[in-house]
DNA sequence: AATGAATGAGACTTCATTCAT
DNA sequence: GATGAATGAAGTCTCATTCAT
């Protein structure tokens, strides 16, 4: 009569609870993301949900955060790739990110119904992780300047995400391709001001 | 010295009423905007706030209507103005457009906020009337290639209004002065590729 | 320049109000009838309604007492009516009965849906004047047993007019006619115990 | 000594509910049952009557649901009982009515309070289960004119139940004894002439 | 560790009534 | 006498959170 080890245990409800959010959040949003509803999508009880987390937010943090995470990997994945490329880095990068965005466009959306509610409080860190990783890979194909890159990375995070983002949730009447196009070509465009080689 | 029309009553409180609504907008954002915080505010009974709106919505909605209108008519004047100056006009319009965004930070996080909820659904009239506007502008200045004009178009209006907006709301260790610089330097680098004039 | 003289235009609002709360009661029973709705039907203003009637009940309380009494009065006037007659004074009044409920089924079914509420405090007038009328009809025609005559009509008027009512509200599958000839049936039958010549 | 079942805790506290429901339903009306009220007087907070009960009518229509079906279980075994009766079926059957009736009068003004805003929509199970009931049971004792049987039972069931409920609410000054000798004499007197035994 | 019944503050909304004009 | 804007108590319902088991 063994009795399954408590941490394992714990881990596997957590588990199941941030899964159920992250369900939830995608399919109705995040007001309708209520606790009680991702205990039921877990199979939990309420109770069980404040074993974990102090309280609502903190599930929705948590997840969003994962949700975050999740893209980062991916785009810093997809990011350290293209730095191989010969050319076109530009274009590759635009495209992963809409790959990355498009794959679970209600997350997507939850993290930018969210985000304007938390901005100068909290949950900063995936952007912030982001504009770093941006700035570096900058500075390291253009070592002057470090002042004016971090300005720059900062511009092109918001522009490629909010365009990006706007695509996906507007579903405004522009194919894919010519979007990746024009998207390119300004990000591209203004890097080559700042030195960088433009396609690459 | 005639009695006060009722006329006039009515539509005094009404107005008292969607001003209490914008400051309680702008300060506690959309979720903290209830009926009778608002009704306090603007001094009324819980009730008389029902005589003028079908619902909570409705209020709210007539609010952010009313916000995205101004916003849309001081952005519309002063793009229009630049129209006259003979160069350095997407300077001039970014520097217009922080100054419309910084004007009431509160009801631009309301405004973001909200937009992700409803996209898709209803009240979208306020950015497809700018896309309309750039595009009529872009099209004047520049007569052929009028089916890319407007996927520019649509993407000027974006990139423009995140990176502002994003900058208001950030808040980032990026000065006014430097932000201008960049934001136009890039929008201005992507309208060359147009061929528009860079810098008219 | 002549001002109407006041008493007729009170009475004459006093009369659009009450004829608004019958047209009222009539479409939407007894919860949809509202002051506010109505005043609005009146074409008045609720505040003047408050001029002629203590509150809501007594607005509703003098509409039907009215409709008590617009019955009562058609009843008495066919019932007296059928004493002439020479046969079938019972038959003849089932029909008389049923002409004067079916004429209005909004409002019979508003005064038997508020009934069981005042039952017992106010607003038994009208029962109990039919209740009087037809047990002095009745003992005029059977001069003994006076005692027992009061029970006899209250039991008849109740039966006279539920079996009615719930004809008309109930809609059952029972052809007018069969009811007629059965209440008429039922009654006649009771009479003839009490010693009055059935078909009289 | 093993812990009380989640499901007996259940049971229990909406049998608690809708024992408040009943009594606040008797002793205030229809109108008079609020949810505020029914969970105070369970002994519950407001959110725990919605746990089992979709909304207030839910509740009230549950309660008169149970009125209904406890007088009919009642009337139902009493009915059947008085068919061994070797004469005065009738009179015991109107006894017995008049016990059900009398038992909890105001549950009794509830129903009848409540009955014609529903007439012809819903919840008409009560009567016409008793209407068939009556039916069966003349058609048993009479196998010829089955069509006019429905008609017959259909008025028997209301002037009994009419006269009954009247005399519970009205409160008349009419002796019970007299009340059954009369009502036993009017019913019975319309049986005979359907061809049924009048005194059995 | 888990449960899930229970909570109760607070949200939105209605409507009979009042009162300054 | 009439108005109708304003009222505010009270009603229904939700949902994040607690706690006895």
């Amino acid at each position: 009569m063994r009795r399954e080890p408590s941490q394992e245990r714990s881990r596997a409800t957590v588990d199941r609870i941030l899964g159920a959010a992250r369900t939830v959040l995608a399919e109705r949003g995040y007001d309708g993301a209520g606790t009680n509803r991702i205990a039921a999508a877990a199979g939990v009880g309420p109770g069980t949900v404040y074993q974990y987390f102090e309280d609502k937010d903190a599930i929705l943090d948590r997840v969003l955060e994962q949700v975050s995470e999740d893209l980062e990997a991916r785009i810093l994945r997809a990011f350290l790739g293209t730095l191989h490329h010969e050319h076109d880095t530009v274009r590759a990068n635009v495209e992963m990110l809409l790959d990355a965005l498009t794959a679970e466009p209600g997350l997507v959306r939850a993290l930018a119904e969210h985000a304007p509610r938390t901005l100068g409080s909290r949950r900063r860190g995936f952007a912030q992780r982001v504009d770093q990783l941006v700035a570096g890979t900058l500075l390291a194909q253009h070592r002057d300047e470090s002042a004016r890159v971090e300005t720059v990375a900062w511009m092109l995070v918001r522009v490629a995400e909010h365009v990006t983002i706007s695509w996906v949730l507007e579903a405004p009447d522009v194919p894919r391709e010519t979007l990746v196009e024009e998207l390119s070509a300004m990000i591209g465009g203004y890097l080559a001001r700042l030195g960088v080689p433009a396609a690459d």
